[in-house]
DNA sequence: CCCGAAAACCGAAACGTTTTGGAAAACCTT
DNA sequence: AAGGTTTTCCAAAACGTTTCGGTTTTCGGG
């Protein structure tokens, strides 16, 4: 590996001159400058990123802590298409991108902070965590650690946030059962540690309450935000309340697992019931009844934290939160209550 | 920050001491070590990565350059399973990360083998190469980087290989057809500079040769992987040898594609066309009809992939080849030849 | 109490950069 | 030719670790 002190040697000149010149600091003349270059280029030199790290106290990288990266989290693109945006936005602002893991026994000895501080990245992007993860709260009050978390409300000097309008995607999906003559809906939600979940939940009841509709906490199913959740959420439905005639689901992936109830008891939707989802994955376009659902954009998402963070780490002044629309997406999982 | 300096201070003992305390050495006392162990948990005391990596050389960290990487990869999540996968175990063996892109205009300037010369990655991860990528040659043989390549054949002391056996693959696919009594059989591949395409050719000209059935090259049509390729490759099938009775495909997304031309022309697979795609992507199992297809398991390949570069980064003594077998998953996209 | 060996500790150099605070050289101006 | 600018260069310190080659301390045995 050529340094620069080879360079140097090479070039006649004191390390200083060639860390100005390669740097492009106005004070060396531009006849050197041209020389060291091509004496740079002819070496093959290539800066050691490690040793300038350490001086600046800056490395250019940027966490991203996914707590979706596993086996399962491949059937919905969600994590990915996130990550894509993350990417594509850090390599335009020439930043790297480094991929932060959490398994649950490495959870215990290493919070999230500390492995920050250890790789010494400039700050991190948040994703998929709960609402009461500890280090969570670690990182949010104890630390100024540059940060931006997604799908997690929480701001502050150092701590930004990107979201869609959870509330308003909800009230949206259940406007179109409504408007489609159903008044009988349940809801298929996530969990209660994630904060979309509460705000899905709180559409879908500003929803039924514009609509004069009665809320009935008998009629919302938790399905974790898991296929086999849907399931047995749907089973529960049409075993207990026989009179539901549509879904609103939190996400897509559940209403798969729903789709599948259905047909285990011999139902068809949109028949039986109706159902609109959440998220639009890639699967919902092509399943059978394709989904009608509330599509949010994930890659945008990721593209507009790394903005947000980037952004805080440069120093601008910018609004530490930003709030993505939602879109409904009309398919076929959905349709006019008959009779 | 606190450093290696302040717990000496605080400790009163040197700097040496501290390092080789927290570093588990033999030549310190055990109760200093357990001083020294609790005055550092006490002051929040991270070890510097940056800073030992200086010294060591070694970051634990590996390269991962997958160039599906972007928004359109997100259909399909062949490169986020591999990611998983590779994350999964790197995880496990206690390293970390980072996501190299290199969009177009990047590429340009820097190559891989100096992204990962300045960034000090201890190996590297790459997916997604075309057969003739000038930095793939670079990396293979002007340099010594150690480095593992998925779904490219290339070997040698400091690059590894992991695949699937693509050419048994195509066999499998090819014989199901020929099995379900179809003779004139056409494929959509991929594109000429992709290992896999190549071999899943030859496996489709093996499959035809061991039943007897002629060649024709005609009936190859490249859909570069895209699902409008796939689109286009149907339509001319359709036009030009409309004799044709089955389609094997070098990948699901080009089915999807596919089964759109069919139906715009107003046919239907099974009935009027068989086809078995490749990958088993999740769409696959969803779609209507649900796909026939060889399903590869893109985690695994990462999880091998990982653990094979690891294995040659601590110098054990591996084979540089992994091969894994796939598997053909019969669902409702073929059929028996009708008539 | 002394000696030798083992155990415990330490100073300084090294890793490859950037940056600070000047110093030398070159160029004007009169 | 002297003085003042401006341009160009440089030596040394600093970043936070690890590691090499010792030195000091402790301990057991005679």
């Amino acid at each position: 590996m050529t340094t620069i002190k080879d360079l140097a040697k090479a070039a006649g000149v004191s390390i200083t001159t060639i860390s100005r010149a390669l740097n492009g600091y106005s004070d060396v003349n531009e006849k050197t400058r041209k020389r060291i270059q091509s004496i740079a280029d002819q070496m093959g030199y290539r800066p050691n990123a490690v040793a300038r790290s350490l001086v600046t106290k800056k490395t250019r990288t940027i966490g991203v802590i996914l707590s979706e990266i596993n086996r399962e989290g491949a059937k919905d693109s969600l994590a990915f298409e996130t990550l894509c945006g993350i990417n594509d936005r850090a390599v335009e602002l020439d930043y790297d991108i480094l991929l932060f893991s959490t398994n649950p026994k490495k959870q215990l000895s290493k919070s999230y902070a500390d492995l920050c501080k250890e790789r010494n990245v400039d700050g991190a992007i948040l994703s998929g965590l709960r609402l009461h993860d500890p280090y969570l709260e670690e990182v949010v009050h104890k630390t100024n650690f540059p940060c931006v978390l997604i799908d997690i409300p929480a701001e502050n000097r150092s701590v930004g946030h990107v979201t869609t309008d959870n509330i308003r995607g909800a009230v949206t999906a259940v406007n179109h059962l409504i408007g489609l003559g159903h008044r009988r809906i349940a809801m298929i939600n996530g969990h209660d540690e994630a904060a979309v979940s509460r705000d899905r939940l709180e559409g879908y009841r500003q929803a039924l309450e514009a609509a004069g509709i009665p809320f009935d906490p008998q009629l919302i199913y938790n399905g974790g935000f898991k296929e086999e959740g849907g399931f047995e959420a749907m089973y529960g439905i049409l075993y207990q309340h026989p009179d539901v005639t549509a879904v609103f689901s939190a996400s897509d992936l559940m209403v798969l697992g729903a789709l599948r109830a259905l047909e285990r008891l011999g139902h068809k939707a949109p028949e039986r019931m109706s159902i609109v989802g959440y998220d639009d994955i890639a699967i919902a376009a092509h399943c059978s009844p394709p989904l009608t659902t509330i599509r949010q954009d994930r890659y945008e998402m990721g593209y507009q934290a790394a903005q947000l963070l980037v952004d805080m780490l440069e120093s601008r002044e910018v609004g530490r939160k930003i709030t993505l629309q939602s879109e409904l997406i009309v398919r076929h999982s959905t349709a006019p209550l008959s009779g």
